[in-house]
RNA sequence: CGGGAUGUAGCGCAGCUUGGUAGCGCGCCUGCUUUGGGAGCAGGAUGUCGCAGGUUCAAAUCCUGUCAUCCCGACCA
């Protein structure tokens, strides 16, 4: 059945159509016609499971590494922008702002906005809270010994993009946002990389999507930063996406807001800063990293849900003892383990149902027939790969974590093999500039060139510098820069980027 | 915001050139037969043809405007 395949698979590597690349978890949200709300985005209660647990999780190492959540306004005076002139100009293009606070119903009876009720400042939509929360660090810091301050908020955001993207760039998005201030230079310096490394450990172990973890070249800086540190995954089509960022961010925004603490020297000095986040953009790119012609492939660490059961039965009697097994299965493994439901759709077929669970992504099936019922078998069958294992249903518990655990392994080195077949290290920007029109990827090439440079590179192969990734630096190996001729050690990473 | 394309049923699309009562597939509802890899047959429901103007006896179709979506840029997590 082609067509009925076609139809409800929503999702595959083979399509150019970027649209492809979401599943059914998502609905574009159609807002009123002509509201100009562009890019904005409803995420089903699927998709939203998956941020759910990334919270969850996220949250539990922000804990266990001293930070505590609170909460900071939606709405940012405009005045607070323009304190801080990189800052401002880094986001002014691209903010929603509110300038009224009432409606009323005009003479032909429509709903308009009451002249009348027009705010003394606008405030802005925060497109980041940098502003609004060193605001108020600025009455929260006195004294070194109110230091550090380890923040997180978890929140909405609004920016409002000239090109959206389902996932990876919409208008409004959620994230974590964590905001820290430091006495020292190093303290803040050492915050920023922990939490990068923080988010590398996350998204390998849990996501199963291999990064480079580098700093940010200056052309690619966060509007205000000293330092910009990223993780950089690479999706199926060879693109470069940021996955997650940390700044080291100075005295910018202290010295913006006159924050200062009194030091145990009785001096007055200014804190150290760092920012961090991480957005739903990673639920894209943990479709367009794991997902194959079938559709989504959940690793098992982060799926809302890891086995699925699917009772096989054709005759009346079959069917009462199959589904009795599977009510006893949901109480027989433990709660603990691993997310257990069973699919006891009645009019579909079982076919029907393993096309549909290997849509949405479940890590594993659990099958049980009469056969199985006779032979005291289950049959285990892996998302990633397809095998069936057969299993004896005494042992079933076990096996299921086993094999969780494979696929989990499997999704990260599949993804890691990838990855390394798509890195390339160039010498000459002439066969650089060959290379990757002809096959897309990461380009590994020593670069010492300027911002300027940068662009010029950026206009004429679309790639941008990615990172300069920890991994590949080796300063007493020095090469020629690919763009300059000069020597350096730096070596960058170039790709064509979401 | 510049270039290109597209808006018709819940989803995917045809119809537009050459104006004349709104179509197809999937899905949905009912019934029977099916069910270890996307079931079959029969019957049924569902539309301001994106929106606003205009031309016309008559507009999904022609014209103007507008909004949104997708692709390619610039901007960005």
């Amino acid at each position: 059945m082609p067509d009925a395949k076609a139809d409800s698979l929503k999702i595959t590597k083979r399509d150019q159509d970027y649209s492809r690349w979401y599943l059914d978890i998502v609905d574009r949200a159609k807002l009123a016609e002509d509201s100009g709300v562009r890019g904005c985005m409803i995420i089903r209660p699927e998709g939203f499971a998956i941020w759910e647990k990334m919270q969850q999780i996220l949250d539990g190492m922000f804990k266990a590494t001293g930070h505590k959540n609170a909460y900071f306004p939606l709405f940012i005076p405009v005045s607070y922008f323009s304190k801080e002139a990189e800052h401002v100009s880094g986001f002014a293009k691209e903010c929603a702002v509110v300038t009224h606070h009432r409606l009323m119903t005009s003479e032909t009876g429509e709903i308009v906005v009451d002249p009348g009720a027009e705010l003394g400042e606008p405030l802005v939509v925060r497109p980041t809270s940098e502003t609004i929360i060193w605001s108020t660090y600025r009455n929260w810091i006195q004294s070194y010994r109110d230091l550090p301050i380890l923040i997180n908020q978890w929140a909405n955001i609004c920016r409002w993009e000239l090109r959206t993207r389902p996932f990876l760039r919409t208008t409004e998005f959620l994230w974590q946002e964590g905001h820290t201030a430091h006495a020292t230079v190093e303290e803040a310096e050492a915050e920023a990389r922990q939490i990068l490394t923080l988010y590398q450990n996350f998204v390998e172990d849990y996501l199963a999507i291999p990064v480079f973890a580098g700093r940010k070249t200056e052309s690619e800086k966060f509007p205000g930063a000293e330092h910009t540190y990223t993780i950089e995954a690479m999706t199926q089509d060879l693109r470069a996406i940021q996955v997650g960022t940390s700044h080291n961010l100075g005295t910018t925004f202290s010295k913006a807001f006159d924050v200062t603490y009194l030091s145990a020297q009785g001096t007055q000095e200014y804190p150290q800063a760092t920012s961090w986040g991480i957005t739903t953009r990673l639920i894209g790119t943990l479709i367009m990293v794991h997902s194959d012609d079938q559709g989504f492939v959940c690793p098992p660490k982060i799926a809302p849900l890891q086995v699925i059961g699917v009772p096989i039965y054709r005759k009346e009697a079959d069917k009462d003892r199959v589904l009795a097994r599977f009510q006893a299965l949901q109480d027989e493994f433990s709660p603990g383990s691993f997310s257990f439901d069973v699919d006891f759709r009645e009019g579909v077929s079982p076919g029907f149902k393993f096309n549909d669970w290997e849509l949405k992504g479940i890590p594993l099936r659990l099958e049980i027939g009469p056969r199985d019922l006779d032979n005291q078998t289950a049959v285990l069958v892996r998302r990633d790969t397809g095998e069936k294992v057969i299993v004896q249903q005494t042992d079933l518990s076990a096996q299921v974590e086993r094999l969780l655990a494979e696929i989990q392994a499997n999704l990260l080195q599949t993804a890691q093999g990838f990855q390394q077949r798509n890195t390339h290290f160039v010498e000459t920007y002439d066969e650089f500039k060959q290379r990757i029109e002809a096959q897309p990827g990461f380009y590994v090439a020593y670069f010492d060139g300027t911002s300027e440079d940068e662009a010029q590179i950026k206009s004429e192969t679309k790639a941008t510098g990615r990172c300069i990734p920890f991994e590949l630096q080796d300063p007493e190996n020095p090469g020629k820069c690919f763009y300059t001729g000069r020597m350096t050690p730096r070596k960058v990473i170039f790709a064509r980027a979401y």
